[in-house]
DNA sequence: ATTAAATATGAAAAGCTTTTCAAGGAGAGT
DNA sequence: ACTCTCCTTGAAAAGCTTTTCATATTTAAT
């Protein structure tokens, strides 16, 4: 591949000279522009990003690090990243984790020689691996998903917990007397387990006992939300079924219609995520949206500025809202 | 941050020596490789992929360009790059084309730019302006989607015609007179065209006349399904529908239910694709899976084997399957 | 016509790592 | 004791671009 120099060469001028062509930083005689001009568009010649980065100490490059693209939600989070990186003139490494903290912290150590400007992690925990990586690096880091209060990290966050209390609220205020629900696995600050404490608090608002409640932990899969309905309607006749996302919703309406059992007319339905399918489900399926798509032009939005020195939130929220579809009309 | 020379000096030891450590290119005397060590792991150092790279002329990134990475045949189709790249220790840039050429031939640019190892397109088309950047680059090429023969380009890509006319032969098979299709927009060349190509194939042989042939031109969105489906019944009593994807498909079978038409018993469905949502969906779709995943993996198999000088082959299929659903039992 | 100012241009250094080359030192063999 | 090897180690160059600095040339001004 030709570089700075082969170029000068073929135009007769020094490499000098074709950078201030290139980045148009100086006065040049007209003609000589033209003779440089002229080359440039013959050879198809780009400079070298890494030789610039080299020398600025910048690569207009981000690292981000999801746990699976191929969700739904993560892949609109990407699409949001990249739309808003490619209108600051950044590119993104994509690296995927698999939720596994040691893989993540692994594409961390990546991204730092790769000498990344920022970094966007989509993460459920902070182990001390992480935090000592943390330490260890001056990189800006925006993480979405958990709140987490750790020294200079940006933090874009979804209230779990008030998501799910609207939205179990949302159904006693339809006059249903026992909500159940289907919850993720409870891990301790995990988004499903605030999940399930809005809708604990929902409940005992309403006027439950605690000891009363219905709740099976499931692990977000179709089949869970399928099977933990049954284990659910062998306990108690419910009226109506909240799930900590949208795939154990389908998977409990799914349950019911097997079972001849009418969504909404017998028991009511609501998700969390608004999965694509929700809508085209039949019944269509009431549920919580988020802006994945908009979070992610948020985290890059937080990320750039903190690499330009201006502005300083640390907390930034998601937007969310209940969306009502037949399954709980 | 820290480079070399800072490690060297709070080791007491030349930049050469730290980097004979941090490689294991040569011995080092054991206590100074301690010493050496032991200031790596203090001060979380990791060498510059910058300047490793200028030195190689070698970046261990490849450069991806889909559509839309929230498509989840695209988001399959970079998981299955992403894992394949990263067990070869190569890292991926993503960008989105929305499908247009001339940002499409941006991002090439940007890639080259970056340096990347070598690219990964998913795209529809070759324009002139395409050609002109592969004439000026010698980065190996991989795309998939369509059929392209120029240079040495390598193309990944599925058989759509012939996937489309097992689908329909399929049908056909079953004892039905006539099938219609919803198709995808007809661009010459275009996967689309394709499909409508291999319905057109699959219908004559089985003695339909092509005058009589209905079909309808969809945009690939549900919406376009619903009213594509209306048109056909406003035209004739068919006994099934073949769409050129699963979100027409399902667009469809919504109007079918809409208006008390039974799926499969009174018109079968078949779609394209295998979205997730086919298997959901009650009924089921039957429809044609294509392994997107597996696609990623063996076009950075490819992508590796064509830079690292070994095997050159050009043309590598895509396997499909029909996955046959409640739609059309 | 002469000096000052402005314009244009190239050489060189910086940014960071790796590898080659040369040299120093230690050990072994005679 | 001397020479030959082998092992260690550091200096320096290469990879590519940009910017600063100094030089050369032209223009303007007196």
């Amino acid at each position: 591949m030709l570089n700075i120099r082969d170029i000068a060469k073929l135009a007769g001028v020094s490499p000098a000279t074709v950078s201030r062509v290139i980045n148009n930083s100086a006065n040049v005689n007209e003609e000589k522009r033209q003779r440089v001009l002229e080359v440039l568009e013959q050879t198809g010649y780009k400079p070298n990003a890494l030789a610039r980065g080299l020398l600025y100490n910048k690569t207009f490059t981000l690292g981000v690090v999801v746990p699976d693209i191929s969700n739904i939600n993560f892949s609109e989070f990407v699409k949001g990243i990249e739309k808003e990186a490619r209108q600051n003139s950044y590119n993104i490494i994509l690296m995927t984790s698999g939720n596994e903290p040691e893989r993540e912290v692994e594409c961390f150590e990546i991204l730092k020689e790769k000498r990344v400007d920022g970094i966007i992690f989509a993460g459920t925990i902070l182990t001390d691996r992480h935090k000592q990586h943390l330490d260890n690096s001056n990189i800006p880091f925006v993480v979405f998903g958990q709140d987490f209060e750790y020294k200079s990290l940006i933090s874009i966050n979804l209230d779990n917990l008030k998501a799910s209390y609207d939205a179990v609220r949302y159904l006693y205020s339809k006059g249903i007397k026992k909500v159940a629900m289907i919850t993720g696995p409870l891990w301790d600050k995990s988004a499903g387990y605030d999940r399930y404490i809005g809708f604990l608090k929902a409940s005992i608002e309403n006027g439950i006992n605690q000891r009363d409640l219905i709740y099976k932990d499931g692990d977000f899969t179709i089949t869970s939300g399928y099977e933990n309905m049954k284990k659910i309607l062998e306990q108690d006749r419910v009226e109506a079924v909240f799930a900590a996302n949208d795939f154990m919703a389908l998977g409990a309406i799914k349950y019911l219609l097997d079972n001849n059992i009418k969504v909404p007319q017998d028991i009511k339905v609501v998700g969390f995520d608004d999965n694509p399918i929700a809508k085209i489900y039949t019944p269509s399926l009431s549920t919580i949206k988020i802006d994945f798509y908009n979070a992610g032009v948020l985290a890059v939005k937080a990320a750039i500025k903190c690499l330009d020195g201006i502005g300083d939130e640390k907390r930034i929220p998601i937007e969310y809202e209940i969306i009502e579809r037949q399954s709980s009309i």
